[in-house]
DNA sequence: TTTTTTGCAAACCATTTGCAATTAG
DNA sequence: CTAATTGCAAATGGTTTGCAAAAAA
């Protein structure tokens, strides 16, 4: 046999179909264990890991380093708040030319991603608000 | 007093200057270490960080999820094999259309960055070059 | 001399893995 | 049945940190 359907590999999907603030693997374990409260985080991961393979999800690596997961809809990308680190979904951006000039070089281009760092309106308007809050880095 | 000009920091910076391949902090440290080989790692990892607070370098984070570091100067965008997992860099793409939407949400975009993934020249040419080869999931 | 920085080692945290027990097919 | 999957716990790997010794200013 293969590929089972198993409870925790049903409960990971449906939560991160049904969330919309792509969550870390951490997270989603907290939202399974509402349903499979003997849920472990290992298998958290592993079936994150199977439903990837499968291209059922998409992994998006921020700046901070920790993977988000993120139900694969659409090809799009992101912005993200450097203030209060929600990330929210954009539509995607044009193939860059940098793409054309690759390919011409014998180069294939699989995919890309574009990631916009700034403030939410929300953190925008806030009193003290202008500059990150915490964490470290940049992405590429 | 503060910021002083040690040894250490001056060859990381150095290292990052004249390295073209965005090298991990592993990487910058064997580097180092040809010039010090007493430096630690966590010597290397704290100028490291210094550097980035300066704005004297970017941290691009992949795919793979570790940290490459790059020595700032213009902004520019990143192609990633993913078979031989070589970084290279691109003109920067122009700033997506979704910059002015969130903009005109009230959000403040601060900078943007893209990547691409595919495979490199060589590892399209080679025999049993289509797929990856190693490693992990997607970036954003 | 005073304060920052280092080297080292231990701590951390996200993620992965080995294994015996469980479960879907 | 029997192969895939789980829960648990230990292992990993990248990164951070506490502290006494070393080195800038």
């Amino acid at each position: 046999m293969t590929q089972r359907a198993t409870r925790q590999l049903t409960a990971v999907y449906d939560v991160l179909r049904t969330s919309c603030d792509h969550p870390t693997a951490e997270q989603v374990f907290r939202r399974v264990r509402d349903t499979l409260p003997r849920v472990s985080l290992g298998t958290v991961y592993r079936n994150l890991d199977k439903l990837r393979e499968q291209g059922r999800l998409r992994v998006v690596r921020l700046a901070s380093g920790e993977a988000h997961y993120d139900a694969m809809v659409e090809a799009h990308d992101h912005f993200v708040c450097e203030r209060c680190h929600a990330v929210h979904d954009l539509d995607r951006a044009p193939t860059p030319p940098a793409a054309r000039r690759l390919r011409d070089d014998g180069c294939v281009v699989h995919w890309h991603t574009t990631a916009l760092y700034g403030l939410c309106g929300g953190c925008a308007a806030e009193p003290g608000g202008g500059r990150p809050r915490a964490r470290a880095g940049q992405a590429g």
